[in-house]
DNA sequence: CAACCCCTAAACATGG
DNA sequence: GCCATGTTTAGGGGTT
């Protein structure tokens, strides 16, 4: 990658160069860029002071920590906040820096694109705070900007209002984008286009407005969208001039996002190995960072709440048995937690100590804090066929968690017991035998069940989201969260899966992970209704499969449209074939 | 206290 | 008979 921080002019040049464009319009993109060079320039100088703030706090902590009265997990506590804080501190900047550039027109922001790295920032940001840094920012810029709109001709910065609008207006910083803790960016490519065009949701299209850099032309509705984007931008020299630029701010960064999480990797690694010496059990990192939810949650709620996790009403997990939140790593979408620990599956956590705790269960043994259900789909989910035999499951146990690699007897009889038990494990022969699969919606349809029944989870539940009400909402609210969607809203939320990461992070499982679940979740929605009893539907057809018995229960005719079975071979990523790997290791649980 | 959930243990069946 | 795999029952602990 060639990575300056800041495209160079002559790149630029060369990059506009490629697109018929005359000079006017080049120099307008130069300015602009030069604007963007500034802008980067002190959001780093924020940074840095952030940095040894940040750093200033450890320290008075440790400090602090030495007091004998003080607990040590006290001590990792305050570490952990002041993490919190840095991780808020850090998606505040980038967050502004969005809109910086959004500002400029150079980018798009809006909600409910999971898909880039950016989205999880807006949580947790203070409206007002917010404003002030983007007055800091900004203010320098807008005559600038003025006179850049005057000159020239062509107009990148502002493409629908400009003419009529003077570009004050255009600088207003979206309320809606900024105070609703939404933001993504959107590089405005064909494909998502047409991809999304049917869902109503388009990538530039929010609030009623265009998001299509620059431009801020009010859509009544979408149809009116969409004639406004094929008149407006189309294809012409100025959309591909626009497009291009975008994606030239994008790389950026994505590559100062990727900077950041290594930063913060480190620092966490570095926490993480203090923390772990002086206890015999060391309790994974569960630092809060406020990833994001969904788009309704924040969209339903946006002022509703400093989603600021730094309070200290979040104790650290002060257990036995260390649960704190594992992670999605691979653990996607883990499910039901095991245990009731009154708060604290607060969150969502980042990327890195997703990493982290996965490393941590992998060595440490320490009990996972999820139920065996949760554990097995968890394997299952992950395996490329989505389906596993016994003894693969066995084996992701063991490899996955140093605490299985001992009393095998016991757990391995509870994950029988619960294959057999659960409804949603489903047996299937295959040719070479028997393959358990997971029939995601059983699996899910548990959850609202329990929580108008079971009080704990319930608890985990809400505790985990108490910000976002209108999750909870639908959650609590009856039953009507049996739609697929709402399942898997409150699933996801649940462990809220940060894809954010999954670009940057280099972890093929988890970016498949989430786009098999975006498609499940569309497939979902539309096969409300498949072969009946065959719970399994999507699986490769080429195994000849049947479930050999479905655990049935006098099903309730309401409760069930059809067993749609959410699981999928769509998509199996080929380098995660390791799984395979392990069959063969001797495992060595009977050592005891 | 009841109703749940989850875990553990164990008996039993079946097939290789 | 042994072992792996499944199924089922029983009981205990925890939570609301």
């Amino acid at each position: 990658m060639m990575t300056p921080q800041v495209i160079t002019p002559q790149q630029m040049q060369q990059i506009l160069q490629q697109q018929v464009l005359t000079p006017q319009q080049l120099q307008v993109l130069l300015q602009q860029q030069q604007a963007l060079m500034l802008q980067q320039q002190q959001l780093q100088e924020f940074y840095k002071k952030q940095q040894e703030q940040l750093q200033l706090q450890l320290l008075q902590q440790q400090h602090a920590g030495k007091q004998p009265k003080e607990p040590q997990q006290q001590q990792v506590a305050t570490q952990q906040l002041a993490f919190q804080q840095q991780l808020l501190q850090m998606q505040q900047l980038q967050q502004q820096h969005l809109l910086s550039l959004q500002r400029q027109g150079l980018l798009t922001i809006q909600p409910g694109q999971p898909t880039l790295p950016l989205q999880p920032l807006a949580q947790g940001m203070i409206p007002t705070e917010l404003q002030q840094l983007w007055k800091e920012v900004t203010s320098s810029h807008t005559a600038e900007e003025a006179a850049s709109n005057n000159h020239s001709s062509l107009d990148l910065s502002t493409t629908c209002v400009s003419s009529s609008a003077p570009s004050k207006t255009s600088l207003i910083i979206n309320p809606h984008a900024s105070t609703n803790g939404q933001l993504s960016v959107h590089t405005p490519k064909r494909e998502s286009l047409s991809h999304e065009e049917h869902s109503h949701s388009h990538p530039l299209y929010g609030h009623g407005v265009c998001k299509w850099p620059g431009c801020e032309a009010v859509c009544e509705d979408f149809q009116s969208f969409l004639k406004h984007l094929n008149s407006e931008h189309a294809l012409d020299d100025r959309s591909t001039a626009q497009c291009r630029v975008q994606m030239q701010v994008v790389q950026q960064l994505e590559l100062q996002l990727a900077k950041d999480k290594e930063r913060l990797q480190a620092m966490m690694t570095h926490l993480h190995v203090k923390s772990t010496e002086p206890k015999a059990t060391p309790q994974p990192l569960n630092l809060v960072s406020s990833v994001t939810l969904s788009k309704t949650a924040s969209e339903a709620s946006p002022q509703s709440l400093p989603h600021t996790p730094t309070t200290p009403t979040a104790p650290i997990t002060p257990v036995t048995q260390g649960p704190s939140v594992i992670t999605t790593t691979s653990m996607h979408n883990v499910g039901p937690i095991r245990r009731r620990y009154s708060d604290k599956y607060n969150v969502p956590i980042s990327s890195a100590d997703i990493a982290q705790n996965q490393e941590f269960y992998k060595n440490a043994e320490v009990r996972p804090p999820f139920t065996y259900a949760s554990l097995i789909r968890q394997a299952i989910l992950e395996s490329p066929e989505k389906q596993l035999t016994l003894n693969e499951i066995y084996n992701w146990f063991t490899r996955m968690f140093a605490y299985f690699r001992r009393n095998a007897a016991t757990w391995k009889n509870a994950v029988r017991h619960n294959l057999s038990l659960h409804k949603c494990f489903v047996r299937v022969e295959n040719v070479k035998g028997a393959v358990w699969t997971v029939d995601e919606l059983e699996f899910q349809k548990r959850r609202p069940q329990k929580i108008s029944g079971n009080p704990s989870l319930i608890k985990n539940i809400q505790t985990s989201h108490t910000y976002c009400t209108p999750l909870n909402a639908a959650l609590q609210g009856e039953e009507a969260a049996l739609s697929p969607l709402c399942l898997w809203k409150a699933s996801m939320a649940e462990n809220s899966i940060p894809l954010y990461t999954t670009a940057s992070m280099g972890n093929p499982t988890l970016g498949n992970l989430a786009s098999a679940m975006r498609e499940e979740l569309n497939g979902a929605m539309e096969h409300t209704n498949s072969n009946g009893s065959d719970s399994s539907p999507g699986r490769s057809p080429m195994q000849a499969m049947h479930p050999v018995h479905v655990k049935e229960e006098p099903l309730d005719p309401d409760e069930n449209e059809g067993p749609l079975s959410l699981v999928t071979t769509a998509n199996h990523s080929p380098d995660f074939d390791h799984d395979r790997d392990y069959e063969d290791e001797p495992v060595n649980e009977d050592i005891e």
